[in-house]
DNA sequence: GACTCACTAGAGTATATACTCTAATAATAC
DNA sequence: GTATTATTAGAGTATATACTCTAGTGAGTC
């Protein structure tokens, strides 16, 4: 495998596990034992690092996100299309966390990322337009299946970071991606009052396979008192 | 006012305006025209000043999210918990951007930070079954209401990142506390589906107020379809 | 064997960052 | 007034960080 690749991959996996903000490019370098020149002979600087890795994110995202238009979808499309976004946000998971200080360093990638956030949005709105048309939701004007589709993405996006801050022991660290993918299970609870009633006990149970095994108190407090859960925690 | 204050209030508006990791201590510093020793005087470290910081959004919001047991909830009680918290994420805005990183930082933050999450959603959460109760919202089993709680707490959250990253023109930096208002609309979108017909038409018309003004591309594509909407990006 | 050229090592640098130390001054208590 | 305490200034420091510079090395070409 060629250095740059080498590159790449061992800063994503750093970013990853530790952050951007605590990844260095020396960090980087010592990691793969390889100098800094060497690195920097690979890339102008870190920024550029970052860059590349997000033009790869953004393939697989628009790769699994490409809607077929000559076939109705099925509940199995859906299913794949939430298991490979937040597949894709797992092996990317360090990009969202530091988003808005990455996106102030870099104009280019700015800017593809807002062109980015429209593909996606539109992407879940032809979706949930689709899903009307095979019978599974009902269908909805323009206008608020474009709320609705925002308000997708911001739980898609944001779910990790809830994970994370909210939801994890005294150390953090330890997330899985079996507890990144019940995010699913608040996505699928956007659509429950949308369902059809042919299709709502299917999607009922499909939602029921994401929920959160372990009663969490931070993320499905269930039966108990608002009372109860303050003395809990 | 005492130096300590002037500290912490020179700090919450320099982190809201640049972003925690673009202010060191000696900004800070510099800007209230003290000396860093000074300001070390008066706090062990930036983890410190965050921690009060932190501790003052605290307060703010659960005074605001105080729920009345003795009487049944209106249409205006809701609003003004919509419009408090959100005044409230506007005034501690730098908080959300950075959570990540300043809960690894600080284990009394993380731990307090968790807490105050719960205590959100359980408010969240009571909101809905009062709103049911006063007829607003149909009622809905707990394990619902628990799941939509968390998805409003995602919305709210994470809108100000959306806005800054997806929405925000070439230069990032313009950011009303207007557009961030925007995320009432996005909230009461999750809403709708539950509304009673008795007041359907008056929260859809409540919700209308906050709708973005202009059309928006990445907030609100409307009627346009996907294709077009990928053509103007 | 001379030459090219992609690639690499490793020391080095300018700057920033969080924080410390000492000495001095202002405020307050007695 | 004197003693004590709270507050402040300002120079200084250890470390980190992103990045540079020079001097190569080794594989292929003619």
């Amino acid at each position: 495998m060629k250095t740059r690749d080498k590159i790449l991959l061992s800063s994503l996996e750093l970013f990853n596990e530790r952050g951007e903000r605590n990844v260095t490019t020396n960090h980087i370098a010592a990691h793969l034992a390889i100098s800094p020149g060497n690195l920097y002979y690979h890339f102008r600087n870190k920024s550029d690092i970052i860059y590349e890795i997000f033009l790869e994110y953004e393939k697989l995202v628009d790769f699994y996100l490409d809607i077929p238009e000559d076939r109705p979808l099925t509940l199995e499309d859906m299913t794949f299309y939430l298991e490979s976004v937040f597949d894709g946000l797992w092996s990317y998971r360090f990009f969202h966390r530091d988003l808005e200080y990455l996106l102030d360093g870099d104009r280019r990638l700015r800017q593809d990322y807002r062109e980015f956030t429209n593909r996606c949005l539109d992407a879940i709105s032809r979706i949930f337009e689709k899903l009307a048309e095979a019978g599974i939701i009902e269908p909805q004007p323009d206008e608020l299946r474009a709320a609705m589709s925002l308000n997708v993405w911001l739980v898609i996006t944001n779910w990790m970071a809830f994970l994370k801050t909210a939801h994890a022991g005294e150390e953090s660290a330890t997330l899985t991606l079996t507890e990144l993918k019940q995010g699913i299970y608040q996505v699928l609870t956007l659509e429950v009052p949308y369902l059809t009633s042919a299709y709502r006990e299917r999607v009922m149970a499909l939602r029921e396979r994401y929920r959160p095994q372990l009663p969490e108190t931070a993320v499905a407090p269930q039966a108990q008192t608002a009372e109860a859960s303050l003395i809990k925690n």
